[in-house]
DNA sequence: GTAATTAGTGGGTTGGTACCCACTATAGGC
DNA sequence: GCCTATAGTGGGTACCAACCCACTAATTAC
């Protein structure tokens, strides 16, 4: 899953580099493959990290909600918190109010892990970010939320 | 192509839009998604964009060089440029002092193009930067850029 | 009760990317 | 001339993400 450099490094051409979208999908994706690649060695993926996040900051909730607040195929959601309750980190109870509803809390385990994922998010965000001092960090973090709040939030990954 | 919108909207976890990397992930994403639709009315791809930009900016080369640069498999890169030869967007040519080498170059019907894509990438970018003024802009791709510059190439997209 | 709706799940398909290998043609060392 | 290395190309494989459909179980409407 480590890929080394299999192509010799590139300094790319500015007709590109002057574009900031270029630049943030470029960014963006090697700052989210480093990130996954260090989910990977646990066994774990983004999504995973993205729904202990949710059930962590909103409580427990049924799947359905879940999916619609992650903007995830419900089909795939249940694959994923599948997983995260087979290896302890997630609850699933049927609600007993309407027993077609799974809800969905997050254990000790999990709150355990989802604090250890968001140490190493932060640590990769460091090696990224390390051009930055912390006031530009600033900066850049709030513009980004700024332009994410205003993007119709069509559909993305995790 | 066009995905409409199959789930509905959602408000994310704070755990997650604290991340820069994260949001960086999330809008670069996008961004690219939409750009990439565009293209793909055309019936192109980002890698088509990237080689042409390539090819403007640095002149004819090899595509030994020009996968090189563009960090893309050589292979990969002659179906690229197949393409992109067949709609008459670039030329090949068999280098007359070492036979082996294809130089390519791009076009007046290329670079023709180019300049549409680069505009409709701008059309994006305003789409996508929308919330932001033009200082704040301005900003924004000074911090991206030196971001980028900080990464070591490894491997990515166009 | 019957019909229509909803929640969850299993089993796929599709599209795109990165990657790799085998093969041909040419070049260069000696 | 012979051998090794290199440039390009064709034809794959592997992987992942997004998506979709069919099916079951439970609920609600009438």
């Amino acid at each position: 899953m480590a890929s080394e450099n299999p192509h010799p490094a590139a300094d790319l051409p500015p007709t590109l580099l002057d574009l900031s979208t270029y630049l943030l999908s470029r960014v963006g994706k090697t700052a989210r493959g480093r990130f996954a690649e260090r989910l990977a060695e646990r066994g774990l993926r983004l999504w995973d990290m993205a729904v202990l996040a949710a059930l962590a900051d909103f409580g427990p909730q049924a799947q359905r909600d879940l999916a619609a607040r992650l903007a995830i195929d419900p089909s795939d959601l249940a694959k994923v918190a599948d997983q995260l309750a087979a290896a302890g980190y997630v609850q699933r109870a049927r609600d007993q109010a309407d027993r077609r509803r799974v809800s969905v809390s997050v254990t000790e385990a999990g709150r355990a892990l989802l604090a250890e994922l968001d140490a190493q998010a932060r640590a990769v965000q460091d090696e990224v970010l390390a051009p930055l001092d912390a006031g530009e960090r600033q900066v850049l973090q709030e513009l980004l939320l700024r332009v994410h709040r205003g993007m119709g939030e069509r559909r993305g990954g995790p």
